[in-house]
DNA sequence: TCAATTTATTAAACCAGTTTAATGAATTTG
DNA sequence: CAAATTCATTAAACTGGTTTAATAAATTGA
């Protein structure tokens, strides 16, 4: 849990016997590729923090995959829409990978900020920097040339294209595997 | 400031002097359209509360112009990206139509959340429902269809056709204003 | 209120990405 | 390890949006 604790400190002072106690509420989930951690249907009952692997945040409907987000290493991350209005999910959370994930679950978590400020605090702060990340992939996606939005996404997070299959990477930039195959020929050709 | 007072206490109890001293480290300020919040290069050092009018937040490069938002009515807003890690805007909040802004500069309010675990509370809560916010906005843009995207728009938002010019309309939906005309005209034949 | 400016529409030529389908490469699994 | 499945590329025909430019409509302001 060491990772997951510098973290929190990261944010704001936490007293040590707080944090040791905080780390309790975490359960270590272990996930091979192709796992499913959230389904359509479900409610987001956890917040969950990625240890090791890369989690795919998407929809399937009509047989066609929108990729919302890719969450990798040491973030936090859950369904938030249903989480948030303990509403049930329109979104797979899949492992892409094996990962080992931390859950808490809502409840608890809410009375650990209702019992600390420090905590609450560290809440606060992380929600922001969850909100200023997806402000960025918003500043990205709004770029209208599909190639520039590639480029971008290749200096950004080169470490996804290791990672993640091609045609998760085109539903992610909007665009349909053969668009992407197409763009890249062009690419390498100048 | 009774609907600031109103917000703050849908998201969370706080007690009525705390919400009384928080008041008053709010100014009011009175724009007219077409007045600039903020430009690029300055730094956000203000979190603002819309209290009357409509605010955009957006880009202009090589004489384009990038919409990532439309603030309307009761909702916070900045430019968090620079407000969080105080640096250089790149974007412009500008008035679309005469505004009533309530402003708090960023260390009054990090003092504020310092001193109460209840306004700390609030912030949590309230950057969550930005983020979820947020997330909506990436679900839409997600919809690769301009056709879709702007019928989800008109279902979503109907007010900001009535108040927001039709070119910055087909920026905030990443296409150009002939291409949302010609949409519009296929869209009445049928 | 009229002139100046800004905004919206239309047309025409063009192009980037879509759809569908076929082939080949890579990965998974019994 | 072979067979089955999944994934990536290519081709061809098509389509919806782009660019540029001209005109018309609406808004602003002197």
């Amino acid at each position: 849990m060491e990772n997951l604790k510098t973290k929190i400190l990261s944010y704001t002072k936490v007293d040590m016997d707080v944090l040791e106690r905080e780390m309790k509420k975490y359960t270590r989930i272990t996930l091979r590729k192709g796992d499913t951690l959230l389904e359509p249907g479900h409610v987001a009952a956890h917040m969950y923090y990625l240890e090791k692997g890369c989690i795919s945040y998407h929809k399937e409907e009509e047989g066609e995959i929108k990729v919302l987000e890719f969450y990798t290493e040491d973030v936090y991350f859950t369904d938030l829409l249903s989480y948030v209005n303990q509403t049930p999910s329109k979104y797979y959370l899949k492992a892409l990978e094996a990962c080992v994930v931390l859950a808490v679950d809502k409840q608890r978590l809410e009375r650990s900020f209702a019992n600390s400020h420090q905590l609450e605090r560290f809440g606060r702060l992380s929600m922001q920097e969850g909100f200023t990340k997806l402000l960025s992939r918003v500043e990205r996606m709004s770029i209208r040339s599909n190639e520039e939005r590639y480029l971008r996404l290749v200096e950004k997070r080169p470490d996804l294209f290791q990672r993640v299959p091609n045609y998760l990477i085109a539903s992610y930039l909007g665009i349909t595997p053969v668009g992407l195959s197409k763009l890249r020929k062009r690419l390498s050709k100048v």
